[in-house]
DNA sequence: ACAAATTATTTTGATACTCAAAATAATCTT
DNA sequence: AAGATTATTTTGAGTATCAAAATAATTTGT
């Protein structure tokens, strides 16, 4: 059940509404955002005056397209830019990346640290996550207050409602808490998600303005993600740990995954998954504790590609755990659309086959003929873009929606 | 993206609103109403006596309640029975029951019928279903016109926007044709739907009056049903086929499925897949086309509790494909409650220990710690009861609640 | 028996929002 | 320079909710 409606929520809605039309449009003119919402004329004057009159929007002097046609000239509006600042924090294995971004979602500043993750004990990550974001503020002049949220992206099952991280492969502690001690230390809102949920979240936004249907974004690499994103919206489970792909049991009584269990996709298709298999180890020696080097990768690539048995066989065993994964995930989801994406992507066409004949074997013909499998090519950057996508999003649905 | 709000909107969201209070309440004074939706005594008011002109709400005459304490006694309000009927019809193997509602959810009269399903000619399912139906309603001495809506339950994969049954183990035939014919030799709007989901609609709609969070209620008996509630609404996938957790893989190129596939959950938890085992034949063995009958599974428990180890060994697998499924699902799902139930509760504590060590094996215990899992017992009618509860929760929103 | 107290419901008047239609603004065409 | 055209704003109407006041229907107390 929902709640009651009343004028506030209608003006709260349409407001939004007029927020995330622009902001998928970049700029727009009062006209179009009117054919884009369904709102009249009178009413998007009404709702675009009050927001300009708040700083969040501004007219654009010079708009040139309609220069060549008759009749009054539109002004195209946008979002502005130094409305309000956020910062999107990434954590991986050994690795703190810090992007500054304004309203408009235009990248400010950018940082990365290099930094020994592993055997951090629990209570300093905060601590070191603060440090570095106010020394990056320092530098960079920027008064904390100036800064509205931060959003933090990481590596494994995080628990947003107690913003921790339950399990992650970039710690050897549990249960590390990122939310609190960095609002505590820094004076600014913190919220923290799982990275690849955050991918699926900046796809969806920016290729849909109004998608509203369920897809699954695969990321493979030296880890297994997935986001899911279900009627339109990012899935993010009971706790926030939602779509943990790569930790879906694959084999009962299986290959040793990094997280502890046995039989987990993720140890038959990460890249450590495969280089095991491609080295012959059993699947009962343990994962290494830190990434497989990018050149270690390549030659298992190539040697591929010259045609050796024990690469194509690891190559096969991944796309087949990743098939059979798939093929589960279909079943409980019938998603319209499967993304695949990651690094693990440049081997791609090594691994397909055998997903496919999982997906053959694995599900019913007419489950699988009804989702669209596609690849997007890699761009680390994405969980950055995902996470400030998504942290605009949330101030427009929750702060700027209110009068 | 959602759509503009305006006062038509506003309307229609409190309208339905006060409907599904009551509809949850039963019976409740208008203050109550004001209570449970938190719009103003005013706003009850008006809405109310709106419907009541409509005919939808009538007041109660005795109230007795507050007999016993000062002040104006409230008016109790209900929903008008005779406001609209509908039917809930049954789709399993061999066998079509029918159950005529009113608007408050009574049940006015029932029919069940055996009719040979599995060999039926797709063309003919709905023919015989809409005779059935016409049969029914002449006996009863009611109008086609005065039915609102038929719901269909199957068994099975429904594409929901088609009206169809892509697969279903009571036919033979596929992608067999159930919403058009109905309605077109009816003359009745008619809507299809898994049998399982119905399941997960009735008793979260039972339980919960304002249940927000995900669910996954698993049915065992003559195959393996799942539905999803997710954030509060029962899942239906992209086409309405989600869910098909009985044909989520279990083991990779694993035992023959009445699907037709290889490694099905339901090929080593149902029925028919814990007999074949206990039975000591071989996976490749195919399943049986009509359903066990109980008497057989009564006497497989029988043995087991006497200690018959390949009856034991037999339950045991059963559970331990529900185990990993289970552990599948909640890796990819992250769920607050998983609800069991169905006639093969029966031999659950047969079962349940084989689950757990699957559970225990099958995901990491920071998610498995976060699910609480409940049985629930059979009640074959909750099929039915689902389906009455989504047709008129389905009326509320969509006709009821505008104007 | 009757006033006071109490609780439920309805009525009244104010406010907020959208929208259609009219008015105004700013351009191009001829 | 008048007319056509397109964008935006203003105006006036309509419909919601809500707070506060009024009314209704009881019980309690004397």
């Amino acid at each position: 059940m929902t709640n009651k409606a009343d004028s506030d929520f209608v003006r709260r809605q349409n407001r939004h509404l007029v927020l995330e039309a622009l902001r998928f449009a970049g700029r727009a003119p009062r006209i179009e955002l009117g054919r884009l919402t369904r709102l009249s004329p009178a009413t998007i004057t009404s709702i675009t005056t009050q927001l300009i009159n708040e700083g969040l929007l501004e007219e654009q002097a010079e708009n040139g397209v309609s220069a060549a046609r008759r009749g009054r000239p539109s002004v195209d509006l946008s979002l502005k830019p130094d409305a309000v600042h956020i910062l999107a924090f990434k954590i991986s294995i050994d690795r703190f990346e810090l992007v500054l971004a304004d309203y408009s979602g235009t990248r400010l500043a950018h940082e990365v640290k290099s930094i020994r993750t592993y055997q951090m004990a629990a209570e300093d990550v905060g601590r070191h996550a603060a440090e570095f974001i106010l020394t990056f503020l320092n530098v960079q002049k920027i008064p904390a207050p100036h800064i509205r949220k931060i959003g933090v992206a990481a590596q494994g099952a995080a628990d947003i409602g107690a913003g921790r991280l339950r399990w992650s492969p970039a710690f050897k502690a549990l249960n590390i808490p990122i939310a609190e001690p960095i609002t505590r230390l820094t004076g600014i809102a913190c919220q923290i998600a799982n990275d690849a949920n955050m991918i699926a979240e900046g796809l969806m936004a920016r290729e849909h303005y109004q998608y509203k249907g369920t897809a699954a974004v695969m990321f493979m690499g030296y880890g297994v993600g997935m986001g899911l994103v279900i009627d339109g919206k990012t899935y993010h489970g009971a706790t926030g740990a939602a779509a943990e792909f790569g930790h879906m049991n694959h084999i009962p009584h299986g290959a040793l995954c990094r997280c502890g269990m046995a039989g987990c996709l993720e140890a038959y298709a990460s890249d450590y998954g495969i280089l095991r298999h491609a080295e012959g180890l059993p699947d009962s020696v343990a994962p290494p504790s830190s990434a497989v080097e990018p050149d270690v990768m390549l030659a298992l690539e190539k040697a591929a590609r010259r045609g050796d048995a024990s690469a194509l066989g690891a190559y096969r065993k991944a796309g087949e755990a990743i098939g059979f994964g798939l093929a589960r995930m279909i079943a409980l989801l019938n998603p319209d659309r499967i993304v695949i994406s990651g690094p693990g992507l440049r081997a791609f066409d090594l691994i397909e086959p055998a997903i496919n004949a999982a997906l053959a074997e694995g599900v019913v013909p007419a489950l699988r003929e009804n989702v669209k499998i596609e690849t997007l090519p890699m761009d680390h950057d994405m969980i950055i873009t995902g996470t400030i996508d998504k942290l605009l999003h949330d101030l427009d649905r929750t702060v700027f929606a209110s009068a």
